[in-house]
DNA sequence: CGCTACTAGATTGTGTACAATATAACAGAA
DNA sequence: TTCTGTTATATTGTACACAATCTAGTAGCG
């Protein structure tokens, strides 16, 4: 690299950049057998735990805006996993629902955790096992701090 | 979450996908500067590091692929960063090089890790540059581990 | 030379991402 | 109640990301 400073962060961001890449790739074979996305995924392992949401609700659970959520859950329903109806009380707000078939689909998808874990996992569990609870603490650590700062930054513009 | 076994590689692959999104709006505002996204300005590395490269070079180095890098130099030509030309002796081959003006932009480009880092790095410095280390190992063990499994997956299907 | 297999890129189609904008519904003040 | 500002979601436009396919060029072999 001709200069030097270009190095240190980028050999962070790329690295994260690629690895998002190689993550999804893992999980693709495995979620074409649901006709799942990721994105799609994380969004119906929401709605396995919660039973239903909001729009809202999902958009930040998954910080995603409504731009990319909104399509998503349209070809959720058209998949027939799950429904949307605006709220009665609110006529604003639209609840997400599971179908029959978008909680059937939850025994298909147990298997998936393992599957991907198996990538990740080497030989030894018990030292990969704690090299990953140490990964996740930075990784929230990093994240919380890089939202402080567009807090930060967003807070000055205004 | 209903089923414990959903946790595991969940926590750690969301976290990665919620990483990847975060740093990349961190990288917005300072490239929108530059009229560049992120994954063209990790292509603007490259040259600026090698002067030139063939398509093939630049998707193998940014594990991207065609699909991707050919609208991606497109765009890059016609913001007058590079150029593209066909070898003489590979009419197949495809070379880009920098303009003028594309390596006049790395003057500009120079403030942009410092600034990451900034929002990156926090009080104690060396603590942190010691963590980012580890992150950046933990990072690529994950990476090689992820790329060995799906040449394993892919070798299987033939 | 003519045939075949292979290679490098480009294209197409689907699905995110996200900024910017639009729309409809709600809530509070005059 | 009417006006105004706000909220929740949807839509539009641009740019990835990648599987699948296409195309032109190359190389090897009879």
């Amino acid at each position: 690299m001709a200069h030097e400073q270009l190095t240190l962060s980028f050999q962070l961001c790329f690295r994260v950049y690629a690895l998002e890449r190689e993550l999804m790739a893992a999980y693709r074979p495995l979620l074409d057998q649901l006709d799942l996305t990721y994105p799609q995924y994380i969004t119906m392992l929401y709605l396995w735990e919660h039973e239903k949401g909001t729009v809202g609700e999902l958009c930040s659970a998954l910080s995603l805006d409504t731009g990319t959520m909104s399509p998503l859950l349209k070809r959720l329903e058209a998949g027939g996993f799950i429904t949307r109806r605006r709220l009665p009380r609110d006529e604003r707000t639209v609840e997400v629902r599971l179908t029959r078939k978008g909680k059937e689909l939850e025994e298909q998808a147990l298997s998936i955790p393992g599957n991907i874990a198996s990538c990740l996992l080497t030989s030894d569990k018990d030292e990969q096992q704690r090299r990953y609870d140490e990964l996740k603490t930075i990784l929230d650590q990093t994240l919380d701090q890089l939202r402080a700062s567009r807090k930060e930054r967003e807070a000055r513009v205004n």
